[in-house]
DNA sequence: TGATTGACCAACT
DNA sequence: CAGTTGGCCAATC
């Protein structure tokens, strides 16, 4: 799938549509594939406004390096994230994701 | 229009 | 070993 040759915002916005069902991915991943992994932040900023671009993206299987829920608290209601991840068979213990490395899913390898 | 910040990460002190 | 800093891009003050 050619990559779309956007704004940063609308590529990560890309990455994290594909993101498979039971799967989930870092910030940084994503900041790599698209480039610059120093822009990872950016895209913690991207998803902070994902609702308002596209509602359905699933902004809970994007989580920080650590497998750490750390952007839970802009999901409206903190137990929301976790929620949804328990829903597609990911446990989660403590804001952290467990056996998060079975779970990632990398861009860099999955889109390559 | 400059300065600050942001759901991060890695490197450096 | 823990706290600080630089980096990346875009939006808000």
């Amino acid at each position: 799938m050619p990559p779309i040759q956007q704004s940063f915002f609308l590529r990560v916005y890309d990455v994290v549509k594909q993101i498979p069902f039971g799967r989930v991915t870092s910030y940084g991943a994503i900041a790599t594939y698209l480039g610059s992994k120093g822009s990872s932040r950016m895209v913690g900023w991207a998803m902070n406004h994902s609702h308002t671009y596209d509602p359905s993206l699933p902004a809970h299987r994007v989580v920080n390096r650590n497998g750490m829920l750390t952007g839970k608290h802009h999901f409206g209601m903190p137990e929301l994230m976790q929620q949804l991840l328990e829903n597609e068979g990911i446990k989660v213990v403590d804001d952290c994701i467990q056996n998060f490395s079975s779970h990632f899913w990398d861009p860099l390898i999955e889109l390559s």
